[in-house]
DNA sequence: ACCCGCTTTGCAAGCGTGTGCAATGGTTCC
DNA sequence: GGAACCATTGCACACGCTTGCAAAGCGGGT
């Protein structure tokens, strides 16, 4: 509760000899200010070490400037990899980001949206969790832009930028046949978000439109461990699969790890193994793992890019590709 | 630049039937209202959507509660994981972060400082790189507090977390040395930062102390990759290091891989390893690191609770304690 | 009936800005 | 010289909130 004594546009005013109003318009771009004031403006603001107060201009102009990312398990790399992108992309457009922990309970998302319309966010970008129709409705009734990424579910007035996951899926399962594999398996989690669940459909439909049953597994978090755990019951099947797409690489590094210290079987002559996401691990030489990536940068930079553009404009579904990368998981390639 | 069209008080004051004075007061703990009025009060704030202004309050309380971290390669897992619990332990003690990316230029952590101030943040926290000293303490004298995170560097007023580093790196020492190794090797990187470099001293150190001669290689940044170019460098050397400290778990895992599979040799029977973070991935069983764990959650803890301390008990350094994890990337154990 | 103390309530000032409006002063053009 | 124009500047109000202050209401004790 210290008393905290930021210096004001008055006292910077006083200083240079000039009005309130002189300052104000110094740091206003676009406004009418002579050589000379702004000159003699800028320099008393230096010596006295006066910045805007944004919360008071965020007041007057009714635009905060802040952008709210609302997000769960943001330590995980893919997460930790787009709100990186989001932050930085949110400098360059000079907002700022403001980040909101959504692990605690379900209804937290909606407790996130609140903060978000109490610090008078212009905008939240969701990369987790769903929140209920109603608040969505009352951020965008105030005015507020809303960004859903990978959430599918639909919120009219809303930017929703989703990949194609059923596309990559099926090709996925292309890519694991032509590498000769006859015996398909999917390692999925328990968290059954939209998309991860396109990605199971995707692939199993294209299975089944090649004449091939696949064995799909869930279990818990969507994680390294579970990984493992999966690894456990894929592994010791009677027919075991020769051919494993992972929801997710977390997913598939715990996969491969169990099939290689666990069961010794060599990737891919033993098994192929696909993932999603194309986490910073999947590149090292212990995974060398062929996974889809997603164009993080590309969503970032599209998300940040629509919260300036005219609401006529408003066109608010965006569909992004993930592309396949090859390394050394499947056979051939 | 969509006209915004929040709620405000006086709607919900003249909706309730009450003075605006009512409704502020309904909605700031500890003030005196009637059951009678916050009934009607909360009532109608509900029907209308309405949520406090922060940026109003802010104005008049003087106090945001905004704390700004302030960050550069913030998807590292170190980094993220210490993002989360801060952000985490900020919201229990209804606070909020804002995330200040600094990648970009070197003048950008003072760049971020100055954004913190424009939004009359209550508390920066600095997890990377060194602001000047001009800026830190136009902070300090603006009654805003500071907190350094494993920066080193000294700053009267700020709140200072560090690691005991060098006892840390003196322990690796020991075990490595009672594991039977008889060549040991520091792996840098170039970054040179205060922590890294005490790592390298305490465990250069502690090999003199024990008549050994530690050698030392560096290169670029901390990541994945130095690892393995560092592993290129020392184990191509005609007296092979039987034990190699890593300043970080990134790079470990950099050079457990190259060593492995560039130099099939196995650990932890050709040559030791142990790191320093406790990264997750140092516990995945293709790694199985033995390495030192940063205590994040008491880093978080402490932080965040340093900022609702009265000025008077402004004790400014906390030394904190990493503790050795054992796994199986060292002999014996 | 009166006074005292306590709780509740409204009034109004103020937080630090942005900005419309009118006034000022200077320059150009006829 | 006067009119017309333009850039610059200050005044004053508004933004949405908190809070000190005084007035009002109310119950109880004498």
């Amino acid at each position: 509760m210290s008393r905290k004594i930021f210096v004001s546009a008055k006292e910077v005013a006083d200083r240079a000899g000039v009005s309130r109003s002189a300052v104000s318009r110094t740091f206003t771009p676009g406004a009418s200010v002579s050589e000379e004031t702004r000159r003699r403006v800028t320099e008393a603001a230096e010596e006295l070490g006066y910045h805007v107060n944004h919360l008071a201009r965020g007041l007057m102009r009714n635009e905060s400037g802040i952008v709210c990312l609302i997000v769960s398990e943001m330590d995980t790399p893919y997460r930790a990899r787009l709100v990186r992108a989001l932050t930085q992309q949110l400098q360059v457009t000079s907002k700022i980001a403001m980040l909101i922990n959504t692990d605690r309970s379900d209804e937290s998302v909606d407790q996130a949206l609140r903060q978000a319309i109490s610090y008078r966010a212009d905008a939240s970008i969701i990369l987790s969790g769903m929140p209920d129709k109603s608040i969505t409705d009352l951020c965008l009734k105030s005015g507020q832009r809303l960004v859903l990424i990978n959430r599918d579910e639909d919120r009219e007035g809303a930017l929703m930028i989703n990949l194609n996951d059923r596309q990559a899926a099926r090709r996925a399962f292309i890519a694991l046949l032509r590498a000769g594999c006859r015996s398909f398996a999917f390692a999925n989690s328990e968290a059954m978000t939209p998309s991860l669940m396109a990605r199971e459909e995707g692939f199993c439909a294209a299975g089944r439109e090649h004449g091939f049953e696949v064995t799909v597994e869930r279990f818990g978090p969507t994680t390294y461990q579970s990984g493992a755990v999966l690894a456990q019951r894929l592994l010791t099947r009677e027919k075991r699969p020769d051919a494993i797409f992972c929801v997710n690489d977390l997913l598939a590094c715990g996969l491969m790890d169990a099939a290689r210290h666990q069961f010794n079987l060599v990737i891919p002559s033993d098994v192929c193994v696909i993932g999603f996401d194309d986490i910073e691990q999947s590149s090292w030489s212990s995974y060398n793992l062929t996974t889809f990536a997603q164009p993080i940068d590309r969503i970032a930079t599209e998300a940040v890019a629509w919260l300036d553009r005219l609401p006529a404009e408003l066109g608010n579904s965006q569909k992004m590709h993930a592309e396949l990368v090859w390394r050394g998981s499947v056979r051939g390639g």
